[in-house]
DNA sequence: TTCCCACTTCAAGCCGACTTGAGGTCAAGA
DNA sequence: TCTTGACCTCAAGTCGGCTTGAAGTGGGAA
């Protein structure tokens, strides 16, 4: 399989050309030479990719995947940090699970009133009491 | 128990006063009056906020909450969008199991490189295939 | 050979949820 | 009465992750 150019890259990703073109200024991705203007890529870039994207959905920043991608080729992934991501997302999806509960409860109870409710108020208070942090960007 | 001026709730709903004015300003929350310039609130704008921060933990928007909250009082949530937000939670949480259990494997796993480890790259094509979208503002 | 248009660069814009800064006001304590 | 400083307003800035727009370039089809 030969070199890819960008909109190669961008149908096989599935990601917008203006979006590789960021991911190889942030050094995230790199090109491995041109034909004239045009960018080609190895195929490799495509598994690095999915790297990528395996990374941001797991929470990571793209300036974090950077810096456990320094390797060329395979990552050299730090498994401690894999462990610690890991671990901020058991608390994630407890949060979230808690607050699902909280919402279907809230959907089937019969309470003539939400705050009536108990078990709502609890959930409410737990909110209150920063149980249910939203850090910066929001909820995925 | 009387008033609170905004300091009061800043305290007590441990937001800054600046999101306080913010959230008015936005309408999710109203103060009753002034003393002087200062704000003046009801006790009951800590439920308010409590909701607040349970939408926002549930992942609705600031603009969604507002609707919802309309009425001044108890709220009128719609059961249906309490549903339909459950349901997405549950997506979303399904999404993190899978990338949190990838991560512990590829932590574990003894292949000599994450790339030759079957877990990972199953894993790895999911991500490539948009299996794990990052909407709007990354993960929480 | 010429033209087209997909690519290129660079700077600026956008989104949501706030925060920050400059400059102003006024209730309350000394 | 005077001072203090916590509050006020309004505009602008921040942050991450891109997208968009204007202006330029050059490979490959006609």
């Amino acid at each position: 399989m030969g070199d890819l150019d960008i909109s190669q890259v961008a149908r096989r990703s599935g990601l917008p050309a203006s979006t590789l073109r960021y991911y190889e200024e942030k050094g995230l991705i790199a090109s491995i030479g041109r034909r004239g203007l045009r960018r080609l890529f190895d195929p490799g870039v495509l598994d690095r990719l999915a790297l990528i994207s395996l990374g941001r959905a797991a929470g990571f920043s793209l300036e974090a995947i950077g810096t456990m991608l320094t390797g060329g080729g395979s990552p050299r992934i730090d498994r401690g940090a894999l462990l610690a991501k890991a671990e901020e997302l058991d608390a994630r999806i407890a949060r979230l699970s808690a607050v699902r509960e909280g919402l279907r409860h809230a959907a089937a109870c019969q309470a003539p009133s939400h705050m009536e409710c108990p078990t709502f108020r609890r959930l409410l208070k737990a909110a209150a009491h920063g149980a249910f942090p939203t850090p910066k960007g929001g909820p995925v």
